[in-house]
DNA sequence: ATATTAGTCTATATATTTGGTATGCTTTTA
DNA sequence: TAAAAGCATACCAAATATATAGACTAATAT
């Protein structure tokens, strides 16, 4: 399961991507919008800042906008971005590798194997989710 | 991440499933072999005898033993007792389904959508995934 | 029958993660 | 220059993960 984090931030994000304009928006409308405690919203938003998904600007009239395209942003991005790894196992993961301890033979580990193609799967899968395909098919009901 | 119990629990039913015979095995002997916390072992194997996929025969000569064939034991089945839910979000989740609190039209969310699509495709790779298959990928090095 | 072996059950301990809340500081701009 | 808004830090409670300890119960070989 995803965090309720990592679900509070693609919702934020979809959000965002889903209005008319690209001006910047008060936390307080996001949290009011998608049910998100406020505060715990201004965490996942600065997060988000770092990572060069949205943007910020400060005084009155500021808030959040989106910073990439929405085609731009996928899911695996923010997955990885609050929840780590995408991969079941350690010795699967591409971006937090580690061997398993009694590791003798990754190369014909049946197990490894097995969670080796759930995870080639479920990024292809995570990558395809752009932002701005979740927003289409929300508009098109 | 799927949690360490669950390694364990495959581990030491692939161990079993690749014995050449089916009589009955010590605890000990399957902690030592695949590294496992003998005590935290005991109640893994405790759960696996609940579920059926194992047997076990007390005093002496006793063990624990495959009770399923290896050929029906998958991956999902094991994963599922152990972790729960094989789905990244509540909404998509066939045995642990819950609707989002703020959920409009399930039919046509985007989020849900794509994780939908996840969880039908690590599912059938998972039950694809027979401990018969690990153990002979194991053996054909 | 009984000693021994081995599985079963209950309780406890500890570390980490999750999901927040509270408070105050800094920056921007009308 | 004051108000608006984001930024940073610290703290906290509950849940979960990962075990460990010890007593108890059941089966079987002899």
């Amino acid at each position: 399961m995803i965090s309720k984090k990592t679900k509070y931030a693609i919702s934020a994000v979809v959000y965002l991507a889903g209005l008319e304009h690209r001006n910047p928006v008060l936390i307080s409308e996001i949290s009011k919008e998608r049910k998100i405690p406020q505060k715990f919203l201004e965490a996942i938003l600065l997060d988000l800042r770092r990572a060069g998904i949205l943007s910020s600007k400060k005084g009155k009239g500021g808030g959040y906008y989106l910073l990439k395209s929405a085609e731009d942003i996928n899911l695996a991005e923010i997955l990885r971005l609050f929840d780590g790894p995408i991969a079941l196992l350690p010795c699967v993961s591409l971006n937090y590798y580690e061997k398993c301890e009694d590791c003798v033979d990754e190369e014909h580990c049946g197990i490894r194997d097995a969670f080796l193609k759930v995870r080639m799967n479920t990024l292809e899968l995570l990558k395809q989710s752009t932002v701005a395909n979740i927003v289409d098919m929300e508009k098109n009901k």
